[in-house]
DNA sequence: TTTATTGTTCGCAAATGTACGAACAATATT
DNA sequence: AATATTGTTCGTACATTTGCGAACAATAAA
């Protein structure tokens, strides 16, 4: 099946390289996982999944929220964690759209 | 539309953190996209496109290669650089998987 | 054998990332 | 007011990443 190629800008590509950064450590992907599973989803949810002292988990989740990949909202005195809607599926369309640019080349080497 | 969600093993997120790590730089994500776009790839082409010292795109390759997103085949005494196709498609295919697990859930927050 | 061409590797400096416990902030409870 | 609950922020230590020029390796050409 042949995929459509669509023309990233460099904005696209500098956002796909911020998003992959966030993405880029296993704790950090378990926990976006973690999320995507989830609906609920307070910070000592979350902790108590992993083996990481809070202020770990809290600066990973810093950086995934940074990222955009995450929302954070407070209903004290806790924190509710969730993914980022809109982000989200930018990130799922550019990564698609980087990864179907090579689609059906035909490779030399 | 409704995604057909994959469980993802703690190997496949391992590889997807490994992979997003290689795509975490806006110089590599730049890199991809032209070879993405290129049947013949020299190093020397590849770096007339960038204004980086060619050490620095050694290294830049070098950790795309070692990540298996690209293949290096000496022709002496060149270098033809190439998207891994295989590897590629891995990616192409966890990375779907990972941002098909949130779709249709409702977002609380 | 000397010289050119093409990339990689080395050594360094600066910046960034990772992880932890302690201290803190904000609110609720006694 | 003192105490408990829930997370964030601070300070610190160590590891990794990034970028550069210089040195090097491998082959080809003069």
């Amino acid at each position: 099946m042949e995929k459509v190629k669509v023309k990233m800008s460099v904005a696209d590509q500098e956002l796909v390289s911020r998003f992959a950064k966030a993405m880029a450590h296993p704790t950090r992907i378990e926990i976006l996982v973690f999320l995507a599973s989830q609906d609920s989803c307070f910070f000592g949810d979350i902790h108590d999944e992993f083996s990481i002292a809070k202020s770990t988990m809290s600066q990973h989740l810093k950086e995934l929220r940074d990222a955009g990949l995450i929302k954070g909202e407070i209903e004290t005195p806790k924190v509710r964690y969730c993914i980022h809607k809109e982000n989200w599926e930018t990130a799922q369309r550019l990564f698609a759209n980087l990864f179907d640019l090579f689609d059906g080349n035909e490779v030399i080497c």
